[in-house]
DNA sequence: GCCGTAGTACGATGAACTTCGTACTATTAC
DNA sequence: GTAATAGTACGAAGTTCATCGTACTACGGC
């Protein structure tokens, strides 16, 4: 079967706050990863966005988007999936993510 | 004279980083610094806001939040008024402060 | 002048975080 | 079954950061 797709855990919309998801944002790397999803649309596997670090660094971002409720990640095969979680945030923190995106660079 | 008003220095706007202004954000103590500034509207003395940390670590923290361009800060006589640099955020990161003081708590 | 007030500067400490390499698991392809 | 791929888990190393106390500066009032 290729259409496995597993659920990790992820927080419900109503228990993301805003501290662990401006920490989350906080880190260079990490705000690169959620641009590159904004621009992307949807779903990514993991290791499409370019980085330079390593496999390890780039599964332990990933973890704290996802902890923080920013990013929603599936499992699919050998691969997992990541896509933003625009809708939780839009309806938490609307225009958040607007005005992060919109920034220069 | 009472109206002795102090500059004191200040990313200009275009010197102002998204980095910057997250990891600004991402304390819980300066993120509620800031929600009692947006509150508060106006300026307001450094020592206003009532926070459970000593005075040294207070001005630590309305440093970083300067020099990433989230307030801004006159001296007036033995008193610092700070105001957040609401034009200035909503300019370069539309919807990003109305996102965060949007946040339920 | 003298004292109180508002806040800074500096150094230290301990916690948290980013980063890495290595070892490991799980799935797909041959 | 074997090998390759995608990613995790764990421990270690180095750095950054929040916090504090103490010492200091500057302004205002008496």
């Amino acid at each position: 079967m290729t259409e496995v797709v597993q659920a990790l855990p992820h927080p419900t919309r109503d228990e993301i706050r805003i501290d662990a998801v401006l920490h989350a944002l906080a880190d260079p790397m990490r705000l690169h990863m959620v641009r590159e999803l904004a621009k992307l649309g949807e779903g990514v596997a993991c290791g499409t966005i370019e980085l330079p670090i390593s496999k390890s660094t780039r599964t332990h971002h990933l973890r704290i988007l996802r902890d923080a409720g920013v990013t929603w990640t599936v499992q699919s095969g050998t691969s997992r999936i990541t896509s933003l979680r625009r809708d939780d945030l839009d309806t938490l923190f609307p225009g958040l993510l607007t005005g992060i995106l919109a920034a220069k660079k």
